[in-house]
DNA sequence: TATAATTACTACAAGGCAGCTAGGATATGG
DNA sequence: CCATATCCTAGCTGCCTTGTAGTAATTATA
């Protein structure tokens, strides 16, 4: 029943991105690996996927890095989570072909009822709501 | 983000040892595990952990078997989760001891929030909700 | 009291997979 | 051209879940 460090990594990834102003210019890997203390070359893995997902941006080459490719109340938690480990699976007896019991089965109710309860609160928390905590409410002005 | 299937088996388990009358004679582990198509030897090590958190009451010998140690509908599926695999833990940053980070961490709410969700979801449903479920409400006495 | 039934306990093997490292390819600003 | 970055692929490693195996202890019953 654990978030993946990965999609931790991206959470907090994506948070100092902001905090570093990604939402304007280019933020390099290295500098999101030292404010977070995150391996670079683990970082890149991420930030790849991140970006297959229309999360970020990346521009290469010299003066390049990431932004973020919408605002950062558009981002939300199962959104970051969803680009590193897919769909929040509770449970692998999710459909029939997985397994033979399903359709026979009293309790697989539980399941899809506890998928949506953690979709639920990962769908209503974005990047930006991040940021208005960390900041304690006072900051205004979203990207 | 998964619940183990240890404690998918330990829910389904004791959901059949009371359809299976558990609340009022002993039920052994090989009808269970027929009855559910798990292993019988892993059975055992799953009612080990029960009987060692009060769930159910292990009666040896001939005629022996397991019966609820308490009323189906005081047995939440948090207890009996929690009775297999400990603590319902979301994330690996849940204090300072794990991560050297945790104080001035501006996002651990987060992962308290979301296990606090979770829990409160597998609190609210008991054993007893499963059958009922099961029986479609029409259902009336609990043991 | 012998026997069959059944739980109680311990050890460990196999597999999957999350977490991470490594190396090189590609693009770009100065 | 060169330094700086992203982009892409491959693979290692250790832990943890899942499951098997063997044996001891207990008890109803004939
Ligand atoms: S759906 Fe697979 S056992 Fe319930
Ligand atoms: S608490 Fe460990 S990084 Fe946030």
């Amino acid at each position: 029943m654990k978030i993946t460090t990965k999609s931790r990594y991206a959470i907090r990834s994506i948070f100092a991105l902001v905090l570093l102003g990604g939402d304007e210019r280019p933020v390099t890997l290295t500098q999101i690996a030292e404010h977070e203390d995150i391996s670079r070359k683990y970082l890149e893995q991420i930030f790849i996927k991140l970006k297959k997902s229309k999360i970020v941006e990346g521009s290469r080459g010299a003066q390049g890095g990431y932004i973020l490719a919408k605002p950062a109340n558009m981002i939300t938690l199962k959104e970051v989570i969803y680009a590193m480990d897919g769909p929040v699976s509770v449970s692998d007896c999710t459909n029939e072909s997985v397994c033979g019991n399903f359709d026979h089965c009293g309790i697989n109710w539980l399941w899809s009822g506890l998928k949506k309860t953690v979709d639920n609160y990962l769908e209503n928390i974005t990047i930006y709501d991040l940021k208005r905590q960390a900041t304690g409410g006072k900051d205004v002005n979203l990207s």
